[in-house]
DNA sequence: GTCACACGTGAAAGATATTTTCGGTTCGGT
DNA sequence: ACCGAACCGAAAATATCTTTCACGTGTGAC
């Protein structure tokens, strides 16, 4: 059977090249062009079988059995899992030197783990910099209210919607307004107890400053979702929730990471308002799952 | 002869988890058992031969070895080194072990956390799990394009929006159809050469299937964004681009992080298309940027 | 309700990889 | 040069992995 698994990773696994050095002198020539392979790439022995490390080094597969046996494990093949393990470590280790720029001639690949990367960022910014206070006082205005406006324009507008759909999901009465006119005449109907959201990452767009201004005046709540704590939309706000602002790169503009950070901030909101109120939440979040079932094809299995 | 090693380990390891989450669902029940068997205890797992897994999981060899396959390895020998790996890497980086589910009692702060966390999974999931060549495709196929339409409905509306508000920003001509009907009367107008994105997380969305049905009828190149590879949606489409599959909570709906996972590969496709058109994308970037300065009130300091 | 079919499943045969055995070879000492 | 011991690899033996195939089970059509 094989070795216990807590036995080869409990030791030290990166000691496996001063393991080949100490061992080398008791070893014999053949063992030591094999322990030198394997002390030089891990990665690439890990994808050999016996006789694949047999042929590379020159030597036959005992002698590989040898060596393992003296490199301290039961067999090769406890040797090779170990490689594995020791290959997927130097690999993790220098994962995180990205550059995080992206450049026009950066494959898609790096594309890919840089814009990961930056979101991941984003998020971990977001979280760290959100006042839970602001963010305990805006889901309590947001229960309590008789109706809640949500402003945004350009991708902010796309996070206003999303919001909106998720609280009329689970009961309350919510609506997006992209169109600054209609913000605008909506805002007026708004009173003391229900809540005007504005969404903008500059906190400078007069399109969702100014039905906030209207709501504002008007008695309502208002919270401002905004990468700028000191940007005039403040002024007009209650309650702030800071987004984080990250630094924007020629091909990836401000918007993107904005929205990440925008989206976690709402996410957060509907999540607080669920909380608190699960007795109805929770079965309309079923239904209107339930609701939906019929508009999908059944899957292939 | 064994799969290279550099495509066992080039894929963070950490995408397995996620990749079972993905496959559980066109997976059968006994090869379900071995799936979880294999995330849960990854490190138990690479100590068994192939005969000791399926003891273990109460089913046979040959079961074990079609989970194998099915996750993406050549064979049983191979997931085995790839587990090996994977616990290497779990050895040495501790895991954060945070329960993620949102409980209704847990303080803001904790919500604040855990979304952040889980969205963070999120995307290196998403990442992870990526077929480049497919991005690659996409991207190719969305630079030549007379046109892009995009499908999608509820969340995955807004996604499809996000998508063609940056496209039509570098000078593609996109458009957004939330609207089944305007999406199939649409989708009639494409030929060859064009392009249709179908956004749905669960790949069964009748309403997004239909007119990426008809676009692929009429010779355009399709793209599926899906969390589901093996779904209905994928039938008609020439690329799928696959998103990450994670658990679901009550608190936290399935549409949260599909969202997320939605997002970044939309965002891979964007700047894969501005990296390819650089000559004319940077420029109409800095364009419309200038073009709403006007919109914004100069800032309070 | 019953039949036919497709699918999931595991037992066992077949193929491959690993380990062991064993005899040949080399090299140092006498 | 001869002897012996250590070294080494070919090939047999064993363990492990993979494939095949037939059986049972459930499902849909009639």
């Amino acid at each position: 059977m094989t070795q216990d698994v807590k036995e080869i990773f409990g030791s030290p696994v990166g000691s496996l090249a001063a393991k080949v050095r100490t061992l080398a002198p008791s070893m014999t020539r053949s063992m030591q062009r094999v322990a030198e392979a394997v002390a030089n790439d891990p990665a690439g022995c890990a994808a050999l079988t016996v006789t694949g490390l047999a042929e590379l080094t020159g030597t036959s597969e005992a002698t590989v059995v040898r060596t393992a046996r003296l490199l301290g494990y039961p067999g090769y093949r406890d040797l090779r899992l170990a490689l594995a393990g020791l290959a997927a470590q130097q690999q993790s280790g220098r994962a995180p030197a990205i550059t995080t720029d992206i450049a026009v001639d950066d494959s898609l690949d790096d594309v890919v783990a840089k814009l990961a990367y930056e979101e991941q960022q984003t998020l971990a910014d977001t979280a760290a910099g959100l006042d839970t206070g602001q963010l305990g006082a805006a889901v309590t205005a947001l229960v309590a209210a008789r109706r809640t406006d949500v402003y945004g324009v350009g991708a902010s507008g796309l996070v206003a919607q999303d919001l909106t759909q998720k609280l009329l999901r689970i009961g309350l009465i919510a609506h997006a307004h992209s169109d600054p006119h209609l913000a605008v005449t909506n805002a007026v109907q708004l009173r003391s107890g229900d809540v005007a959201i504005a969404i903008t990452h500059s906190g400078t767009t007069g399109d969702v400053i100014e039905p906030l201004r209207v709501a504002f005046e008007r008695g309502a709540t208002t919270v401002a979702v905004t990468g700028r704590p000191d940007a005039p939309v403040t002024q007009y706000a209650d309650l702030v929730l800071t987004t984080s602002t990250s630094r924007e790169t020629e091909l990836r503009p401000a918007a993107m990471s904005s929205r990440t950070s925008q989206l976690l901030v709402v996410d957060c909101l509907f999540v607080g308002v669920a909380q608190r109120t699960y007795e109805t939440a929770a079965p309309a979040l079923a239904a209107s799952y339930e609701a939906l079932a019929h508009r999908h094809r059944s899957a292939s299995r």
